[in-house]
Order: C-alpha cells, then sequence, then structure tokens
DNA sequence: TTTATAATTCTGTATTTCTGGAAATACCGT
DNA sequence: ACGGTATTTCCAGAAATACAGAATTATAAA
C-alpha cells in the first residue's frame, strides 16, 4: 500500500460518522448489514448513508452484494489489515510502537 | 480511545501532505525535526506546513518544543499505538483481521 | 403492467478544508 | 534597542465535504 492509498482510507474513516458505520458493519460479523438495517442502527438520513458508503466502498474498504433488493454491506478485513501494517511499519519507528518492527528506509 | 478522537486523528492522517509529514517525523527518529527542516524535506509553503502541523498537534499526534528560535516536532508515540489498538480491537473481529483480537461488543 | 420496497442520484445550501502570499510574532545575538 | 532567522497568524479564493429532501432507478411480487 502506497502513501496515498493509505491517506484515503485514513481519510474515509477519519469522520465520525463513517467510522461509526464501519465499526458497525464489523460488529455485524461475516454476514454484513443491509443499507437499511444499517440506516436503523445509525439514524442518518438514507441519501446521507448512501453517500457515506460510497466513500468507504470507493477506498475499498467495505463491499456491497445485492440480494434481490436489498444490499448487504462487508467490511473488507484484508484491507483494513494492510492499512494497520502501513502504520505499524511507516508511522511507527524503532520498536517504540512495537517490538520488532522496523521502518522501510530507517536513517 | 472513544470513536470522536479515533476519527479526528485519522482525519488528521487521512491527508496525503499531513500523512507525509507524519512518516517523515517518525524517520526523523528520537531527535525530531525542525520545521524549518521539515519543510525543505516536504516543499511545500511555511504557512502551509503550519498549518498542517497544528492539525497534527491539535489531536496530539504530534508534539513541539522549542529551543531558540526553532521549533522542534516529535510523533508521539504511545497515541499512534493507542489509534492502531483502537483500530485492532473496534475494527477488527473474530480473529480476522488479528488472532485473538476479539470486538469489545461482539454479538 | 402495476405496486411496493430498497437504495441511489439529483439538487441545493451551508460549512469546512486546502493552499500560500503578506504581515505579524517569537526568540536570540550584538 | 536593532537586526536576523524561525514560525505563525491573517486573509482570501478555490475546491471539497456534509447534509438531507425530492426525484429516480433497481428489483421483485402480484
Amino acid at each position: 500500500m502506497n502513501l496515498d492509498d493509505a491517506a484515503a482510507r485514513l481519510e474515509a474513516l477519519g469522520n465520525p460518522t463513517r467510522l461509526k458505520i464501519y465499526r458497525t458493519l464489523v460488529r455485524a460479523g461475516a454476514e454484513g448489514l443491509s443499507v437499511g438495517r444499517l440506516q436503523a442502527k445509525i439514524g442518518i438520513a438514507a441519501s446521507t448513508l448512501s453517500h457515506h458508503l460510497k466513500a468507504l466502498v470507493g477506498v475499498g474498504l467495505v463491499s456491497q452484494t445485492r440480494e434481490g433488493t436489498t444490499l448487504v454491506c462487508h467490511t473488507n478485513y484484508d484491507l483494513m489489515r494492510g492499512l494497520i501494517d502501513y502504520m505499524l511499519e511507516e508511522c511507527c519507528s524503532e520498536g517504540t510502537c512495537v517490538p520488532g518492527v522496523l521502518p522501510k528506509e530507517a536513517a
């Protein structure tokens, strides 16, 4: 993952409403959650939720599968793990965050 | 760390310029980097850099100590570690991201 | 084809963000 | 106090974001 992709994903998560959406989807587990159920849980206008979901889907953190008229949303664990790895490798240093993790381009 | 604080910090890192600033500071190591040296490395206007630094300092990810006329910037590893822990605990689930990590409010 | 449900897109408004030049401030040496 | 270097604040414009009501599309059932 490069810096721009990481920044885009951090930005997507860097909004309280979107972070809440993402966390709610994580807690829904493997079966995911439909947009409608998500709206009921979060309590925001459908159009607003749709915009936020579009942002999360756009950076790959969330994926959607259609089941009839309903759209089911899932979190993409691999991508989240990749993002966390990026932060550990690029934004931590010399074991100060996690023992054994070294920056790739250390001085 | 609560959701709003996490979101604020993710937002601070969710800008390519600020993420680059943060990563540059991490790579500078324990001695940190002055604002001037940072500007030379990043190559943006001083006022722009100052705005971005203010954002990073505001959420606690970066701290500054004055040494004469120069301001030296340091990353706050503890806070970054706390942010990563938040993501692992709240945004991953059932060992899918990291084995052994469970959400606090699992169904 | 009509009806109903689910979700998105359209539209508009208010607010915020990003950027950097110019001016102001902070600190130090003389 | 003065001069010089370092950094911030002030200001403004362009662009992006957040929000939500209204209209539209997508899908399925009758």
